[in-house]
DNA sequence: ATACAACCTAAAGCTAACTTTAAGTCAACG
DNA sequence: CGTTGACTTAAAGTTAGCTTTAGGTTGTAT
């Protein structure tokens, strides 16, 4: 048993989050010993579930959802089966789209070092948007897609 | 030259957004016609970095600095492959994140399907957190590293 | 006993990034 | 000539996800 301020420290989560989440529903079975909160391992892997779809982009209420599925006991596994594949597509996407970013940025890192070299844009400019060194041009290409 | 109708069909983004842009100090050398804003080339380009910049965190404030040094030429390429490393940095740290959580919902994945054919989570919770099949192991411990 | 740290609540406040609203300008078409 | 549609502004409104505030309770150490 833990209490919030434990937590907090295992979690890196501020107080004020975890007594948030917990506010919105997100720990169903949090105890109480009193008017104090007692935290246990499940409270735990809960909040890994909860950073794991928060970062997936679900809100809030959606997460608050989950875990009423989880309530509701096995007649909901298709749901929450259901639910983490489609988070799996949300996440699959997101770092495509990073990637590109990624591209994008390792483009402009090219482009300054080369700018810097020559102390001008001037052959850069000239080399846009297709005659760039093939490495770069690849991705160039990817960040432009 | 086109209007922001137009630019908001080919990006993608809401003609509010682009006026917010532009209210924002992102777009420098947008030029008017009376009082019609005329997007050129340059600021599709523009688009592009911003939200290159804005995927990797970057407030809208610090796109407008880079836009800043872009305008006051070549004394700042310096400061601006610096930007970009930085950035780069951010976002394969977010890469790394969002693998981590996909793990974490891969593993979901597989716990939910195991428990639709067994009908319960029994065996499952005799599993964890470490006698979990060799591959699926794998992928418990890197969503939990 | 008293002070201190760590817990508590309800409610208000904050922030970023838009979005909406209300009121107006202008060019072109029928 | 008048109405339609795409543009304009300034300012207010929205949203999620916290964070802060003000005031209160409890347990332990001196």
């Amino acid at each position: 048993m833990y209490t919030i301020g434990q937590v907090s420290k295992a979690t890196g989560l501020p107080v004020s989050t975890l007594r948030y989440y917990d506010k919105e529903g997100l720990f169903p079975h949090l105890e109480r010993k009193g008017y104090v909160r007692k935290f246990s391992d499940t409270e735990l892997e809960e909040v890994k579930i909860i950073e794991c779809l928060k970062r997936s982009g679900l809100a809030i209420k959606d997460i608050r959802q989950f875990f009423q599925w989880v309530s509701e006991g096995s007649s909901t596994y298709e749901k929450r089966r259901e639910l983490f594949a489609r988070q799996k597509e949300v996440i699959q996407q997101k770092i495509e789209s990073l990637e590109k970013t990624m591209a994008m940025l390792e483009f402009k890192c090219w482009y300054y070092d080369k700018a810097l070299q020559d102390g001008n844009e001037n052959e850069l400019h000239q080399m846009l948007p297709d005659k760039l060194p093939e490495e770069i041009q690849k991705i160039y290409d990817k960040a432009h897609e």
